[in-house]
DNA sequence: AGAATAGTTTCCCATATGGCAAACTGATTC
DNA sequence: GAATCAGTTTGCCATATGGGAAACTATTCT
């Protein structure tokens, strides 16, 4: 199922790479309620097309989102796996963290009586 | 209950420029499992230890990280709730999108019969 | 055909990043 | 008190990143 794990580290580091900034954010939050083309996702910041552009190339090259042109106009959309690649890295460390968390959990109320929540 | 956006977009810049490292990453990985002092963090990597704390300074930063010296190693354990907030991002964002594909499956079956997933 | 539109390319700039080596501080051990 | 050990600081370097200006291509509109 793991397929090639060095490949995988890559893919993560474009994923998260891509999401660390708050315009790339802005474009993938905007994209998931429906596709759109470059201009227009492009008018909500301040920057100049060929900057938008490299951000939009972030994007892509992590796979967060595809695009293809027709005639003039380049229409974006995301691709919900690779969101899901990056949340999967997430859940999956905090499980580790969380099975530890809960044995953790188990051995205190094993020692003390349930009582309120703080 | 959300404050101050400005700051939760810095927040999660540096969040998830911090996840955008396989070494940053696999120090995370390694901290979920228990705390450790920098040196012993450090030998699993080629590099020096200049450069690993660098890395260290930035999931600090990131709040991803805390530590605290005693004498005179450096003990770093991971903040889960940080795990927890870069989750939380990807997954408000999943939602939005997932309740979009829930409509279109519902419009999909609405439509076709249902037949097996290719 | 000519003008406007949507992207694209090229070149440039300042700053950030990730690494190194070497010198240094403070705690511990011999 | 000398040596060692864990970490830190300081410079240095190459490359990556995020931005701009200007010139260019290819469509679409009038």
């Amino acid at each position: 199922m793991v397929r090639h794990m060095v490949n995988q580290q890559a893919a993560l580091d474009s994923l998260f790479h891509a999401l660390a900034d708050p315009t790339r954010r802005a474009v993938v939050s905007r994209l998931l309620k429906g596709a759109a083309p470059v201009k227009q996702l492009s008018e909500p910041f301040e920057m100049g097309l060929p900057a938008f552009l490299k951000h939009l190339s972030v994007l892509e090259v992590s796979g967060l989102i595809r695009t293809e042109k027709h005639g003039r106009v380049r229409t974006c959309r995301v691709d919900a796996e690779r969101l899901a690649a990056a949340e999967g890295w997430l859940s999956q460390q905090r499980a580790i963290w969380q099975g530890r968390a809960d044995r953790l959990a188990d051995f205190v109320e094993s020692q003390n009586p349930p009582e309120q929540n703080a």
